[in-house]
DNA sequence: GAAACGCTTCGGCCGATCCCGAAGTGTCGA
DNA sequence: TCGACACTTCGGGATCGGCCGAAGCGTTTC
């Protein structure tokens, strides 16, 4: 009843609901996640979910970012983190510290697929040895393959000129949630990981977006862009 | 669903509740309140603030210890105040520290009454000095006034030998929730608190069971007990 | 012993909210 | 333009939890 004093139980109501629980739990290592993701990882149905992560926005405990028909949300600050620290202190109560971070976290981290094309590491990586060589040149909304890219490409695998040039986006930016730079999206950027799949270099992993870097693609991206994935 | 997930939900809607949250911000500061006071506190009625006492205290959030008819309950660990620290600061969000204390907390610490003896920082010194003169004697869970103790008294205004020696405590010590260590309780404490306030040393605080002390009283505690209480 | 007091338990009312099925909006790709 | 997809909004059903009046239990005081 003295102002402030209300929202306290707001925001505790609010983290109170398994379903927001496991939202934010999922959200705690910084990531951001589409609504979908989060319905899956909230274990109730996706409309249910959403009315969850309205709320959770408007209490400012999340923020939205619109991607095309993705919604990403995030954590909205540190501070909601060490609160559920603090909850989760109190609720175990025998080991204070919590795992911060998702099993396969790190994977996800390293290199997984963002809708057809990659992100993670791996993406922003590759994002970075084409432009730096020039072979892309990317603008904040768009991009380009340069002459000197479509060589390139083409010596692996890849050719521009049989891309779909559609309504579909040729070539450009992605946000890596987890890299917080760009990636490459695009038609291009779904042909380079669809050419990196068929070389076996890397292979999907059960039941995530993670990718798995074979050896043989280790070495094929230390060679051909120039990439050395730590183990 | 994987074992301490759902607990955190539950810590997290035990706070999320306006009552439940009013009691435990009235408890904040480590003090031991009675169930009466905290549902002064929560802002609703005895009955239903039982019930939320109970659901806190089964959740480890509160421990209770029984006095007489009276019921103290307290936080249960450090943890709990720091997680409504972090919440607190979620909820508050600009001013991300919160005020650690209440209002008047100060003077509940100073002086206060404990049913009908004294309490608080006063009550705890008046204790000491009437101990290590030996004009009291305390044990665990009772107590004598020396045949000093006695001389003492009546040169301060108080006749031990006309006080009721019914069934009430004669002079028993009374552990102090804000200074942790026993005060002066029984008719001896009464007593000793009524002196105090005919001769005009303490007043009462309005709403509140804190006491004033008069600059009379400084000058007399000073005199009469060697108690210098700081400004 | 009786009355007062503090606290708790019981019973029932009520509103909140959690949830999903169905439908609507906007984006993307062919 | 059309279908697929991601997400949201709408509607109603069922459950849960908060709240208080009344009553019960134990302690304290007279």
């Amino acid at each position: 009843m003295a102002g402030t004093e209300p929202s306290i139980a707001e925001v505790a109501a609010l983290v109170g609901n398994p379903a927001r629980t496991n939202v934010l739990i999922a959200l705690l290592d910084g990531r951001a996640l589409t609504a979908t993701e989060l319905a899956y990882a909230a274990g109730v149905s996706p409309q249910t979910t959403s009315g969850h992560l309205a709320k959770l926005t408007q209490a400012r405990l999340l923020v939205l970012a619109k991607q095309g028909r993705h919604a990403y949300y995030r954590l909205a600050s540190p501070l909601i983190g060490r609160m559920l620290e603090g909850i989760m202190a109190v609720a175990a109560d025998g080991p204070p510290r919590y795992r911060p971070r998702w099993r396969g976290d790190e994977a996800l981290r390293t290199a997984r697929t963002c809708y057809d094309h990659l992100a993670g590491r791996l993406g922003v990586a590759l994002a970075d040895a084409l432009t730096t060589r020039e072979h892309v040149v990317l603008s904040d909304d768009g991009g380009v393959v340069t002459p000197a890219g479509e060589d390139f490409l083409r010596g692996f695998g890849i050719d521009v000129h049989m891309l779909n040039r559609g309504r579909r986006a040729f070539c450009r930016p992605c946000l890596d949630w987890s890299e917080r730079r760009p990636h490459l999206a695009g038609t291009v950027g779904s042909a380079l990981a669809n050419r990196c799949f068929a070389l076996g270099w890397i292979a999907p992993v059960r039941d995530t977006r993670a990718v798995r870097v074979a050896p043989i693609g280790r070495r094929g991206f230390a060679a051909t862009f120039g990439i050395e994935l730590d183990a």
